[in-house]
DNA sequence: TGCGTCACTTGATAAATGTCAAGCCGTGGA
DNA sequence: TCCACGGCTTGACATTTATCAAGTGACGCA
């Protein structure tokens, strides 16, 4: 297994280990190693112990979680930025399975090295609380997103949110329709009729290709929060 | 302001508490106060930006979130334990709304106190690391439960959890039935019918009576699951 | 070039859930 | 004791969402 060695700086600058002490990210970089998925593979189970602290340096990770035959996309995980946090500290069973979307490179911290550094590096666990309390809010915005909206009314925040990372009314989607509707809590059948259900609201969609017509009435339908939409705090 | 020094043990045993240097707690209890809420009182509003840490001592608060004339209800908080300390610890807005659901008496911790400490105790910093992440993994589970299952599922699941909870297969609820149905994520309409569809499970319902009489059947068709319904880790 | 695969779409239908209105019933106050 | 209120239930109905089945079209590979 390749060392991590070359990501150094990378790591580095993530929140989560940029203030932490040089001897502590040295601890964690001398057992970490860095590997290259193909897509579609599965990278962790839910249910299994957590033995590595994954950060993704490239493509792309669906968290994702089953139950009954069924299966749900909670979250896609981007360059560069871990996940799974909690159960690494935690030591317990991992809630969500993670599977590449893409081809991706990932760095694998083995847990125990990223618990003993909690332990000793007071930085470190300052940074961790940061980063917890994000992901935190980040899960509560979805549940409010989930329980008060229609499933018209989710995708016309997302398409919104969409709209401000991009800071463009023309942009493509980033994911696959059935990932987005799986994501967005429907069928791809919904989702199919939901983007026609927006036409009348200025929402134009060829292919994964969507162009916003009238600004003004979509906001007006969608009636974004930043309590529930603004993801940067 | 009467001073939150009557109940300094209840809040030192607390796990975010328990840990922590003596003069961070004395820190935290000098600036504290505790105060006693009427049923139905307003503490927090979402939007809000945090001015104290709660800690619920006795009663118990609702916490809930709106958007677009609708509302939901997202837990309830039960002696003794703290609520939103993300939010203070960020220092960014409640993403919730609270408010009491019985007469309560709470203790206010003020945020720069709280924030202060976090700065200066690396006990206190690491068990809100514990804190965080144990309410990051309930909001996830809370996450797959919605997105998963039907509401007769989780209804069926809520009603085994409180069978666990009881260690006993008749119990009261502990919560009006409404607030219990927009907890779950339906109408009271929806929650009466599903109680009702439950009967052939094994369910009876007299008032807010709860007899389970086929705990295998109900188990069955509920199919519990540790990764969503397991509320300790 | 052609063919299979797969995501996506569309239509028909069913199931789940919400809405509205009315009635029931226990509780607390006058 | 009686009445008013609020929470709960029930029925009828509307809406939302899912399911099933068939078809379209783009893409990759032989």
């Amino acid at each position: 297994m390749p060392n991590a060695e070359p990501y150094r700086q990378e790591v580095r600058d993530l929140a989560l280990f940029a203030d932490m002490e040089d001897s502590s990210f040295e601890a964690l970089m001398r057992g970490s190693y860095v590997q290259n998925f193909p897509p579609r593979i599965d990278l962790i189970t839910e249910g299994e112990t957590p033995d590595f602290l994954h950060i993704v340096i490239s493509g792309s990770v669906d968290l994702f979680s089953s139950w009954n035959g069924r299966e749900t996309s909670l979250a896609t995980v981007r360059p560069v930025s871990t996940f799974i946090l909690a159960a690494t500290i935690k030591n317990a069973p991992y809630l969500m399975s993670a599977r590449t979307l893409e081809k991706s490179r990932i760095i694998l911290l083995p847990s125990e090295d990223v618990r003993a550094v909690f332990d000793t590096d007071n930085a470190f666990a300052r940074a961790i609380v940061t980063e917890l309390s994000q992901c935190y809010r980040a899960v509560v915005k979805n549940t409010k997103n989930l329980k008060l909206r229609t499933s018209l009314e989710r995708l016309a925040n997302y398409l919104l949110r969409q709209r401000g990372r991009t800071q463009s009314d023309a942009f493509d989607l980033t994911t696959e329709k059935r990932r987005l509707a799986s994501f967005l809590g429907m069928t791809p059948e919904n989702l199919s009729r939901a983007f026609k259900g927006l036409e009348p609201y200025g929402v134009k969609v060829t292919g994964n290709h969507i162009e916003i017509t009238d600004l003004k009435d979509l906001t007006g339908f969608a009636n974004p929060s930043p309590l529930i939409d603004d993801h940067s705090s």
